[in-house]
DNA sequence: GGTCATGTTGCGGTATGTGCAACGTCCGTT
DNA sequence: AACGGACGTTGCACATACCGCAACATGACC
């Protein structure tokens, strides 16, 4: 809508790709060098970008910042958060929570075993919508055109053989997990990783959220996995259930 | 410079206090609703913001993805890393990593007890610049003129009794810690923590990060703490040598 | 000292962003 | 149901602020 800012924002996913130069960022923008500088200074200002000793930029340290704070501000990540952990000492697996925003699932959470700590490393990383079962979730409850209209717009990588291999095949996968409440995905994104996943609804019944078990297959057998999900569905709905408006719930 | 670039990117940080409605932003901006909103829209488009059921709009995911894309870009960090383990491994303590950019000090690794980490965290939080070990290693190498000017700038919070308390103590201690090559914060930032820091150098002998080991005194006494200094220089420095160049020094 | 590559500056034309006012839409209220 | 208020949205005319150009620094390399 606005031609200047939407060059300038256009900027930086080009700089995250590495640093650039001034004319390698006028180049890739198609504008002129002095419009790009001009650009590049705002946001240099704003530190949003970075201009290194070879005078090359890259993305700013004020991007951390924002990103922080964006993440503290997701009042579902702090409610969640003490109840993951819980879930966590109680089976020993690595628990992740992760939301649905615009056309991508992002994991907001991670508990890993025996130490709770804010996997940040997985957040903003392509995650693997087709087949993570916090995504199936999420989509799972997105309304109908809107959930068609991903799914056919998606990339499906074959990580493995198990992979979901196509729209349809995912539009059905949907349909089965939210007929039945869960998600798994069993060796779909790698080979040896199982993880099984139940979603977080809110008052009106949405999916707000989704967490998950993630185990590798030589520690633990899908079955065993299957096995905790009473215990993940229990812990979603708790969540939820705080989430909707009941702090003093099963205290 | 560019006035509409500006106005979209001082939204950001207004919308980091939390989720906010067009007029909100309007206001706070001081242009017409209509100028906010489209501002906001094209925000949207790039994902740099979200606007949620209510239609107030807060940040967006795209953020997250930036962030984590100029933070695997950061070169530093990937040659620093396996020596920050070791070093970890070997005494056993918590060790940072930290850089300098335009007036601000982030944390860009960490690695915690027996557990590899990037605790991400930490960044983007304001650093304790004025009393923690790296920050006063990356300023006390900044040029003269830009040195002082940043610590007239400061804020001096007395975070406990040993904080420093103004812009000429601080100076004097950058003064001590550029002499001497080492910087230390014995519970100045919170009251049972001590840090010693250690600088990285590059090529041409500037510092281009800054590595410190933490611990609670409860466990480990100061003198102890200061007892690892040299295995923590010896780091910085392999470390400094690999960046500039000399990746198979100690191999 | 010359040449090349790259970053920076000043300037006029006009595309582009701006504010205004009218219109929708969704609430809650009587 | 009808009304009213609060917000978000749209179309438009004006002029501002952005754009590209071309000339000018700057610095590296030979």
């Amino acid at each position: 809508m606005s031609q200047t800012v939407d060059r300038a924002l256009t900027i930086l996913p080009l700089l995250a790709e590495g640093p650039a130069n001034l004319e390698q960022v006028a180049v890739r923008l198609g504008v002129h060098k002095s419009t790009a500088l001009r650009l590049l200074r705002t946001l240099h200002e704003h530190g949003m970008v970075y201009r290194q000793q070879d005078q090359r930029y890259r993305l700013g340290a004020r991007l951390f910042a924002l990103a922080q704070q964006a993440f503290e501000s997701l009042d579902v990540r702090e409610i969640a958060h003490p109840h993951l952990v819980a879930l966590n000492e109680r089976c020993g697996h690595t628990v992740h929570l992760a939301v649905y925003e615009d056309g991508e699932v992002v994991y907001i959470d991670k508990v890993d075993s025996r130490y709770p700590v804010r996997m940040y490393s997985r957040i903003g990383k392509p995650v693997a919508i087709t087949v993570a079962a916090v995504a199936k979730l999420l989509l799972a409850d997105l309304p109908e055109g809107e959930r068609r209209a991903l799914a056919e717009r998606l990339d499906y990588p074959a990580y493995t053989p198990r992979s979901t291999p196509n729209a349809p095949a995912f539009l059905r996968e949907l349909a089965v997990v939210r007929e039945r409440g869960w998600a798994a995905d069993f060796g779909g994104h790698e080979e040896s990783i199982n993880c099984v996943g139940a979603p977080i609804r809110g008052a009106d019944g949405r999916v707000v959220a989704a967490c998950s078990l993630s185990a590798p297959n030589v520690v633990v057998s899908s079955d065993e996995l299957l096995a905790l999900l009473p215990v993940l569905r229990a812990t979603a709905e708790t969540i939820g259930a705080e989430y909707s408006g009941k702090p003093l719930s099963a205290q």
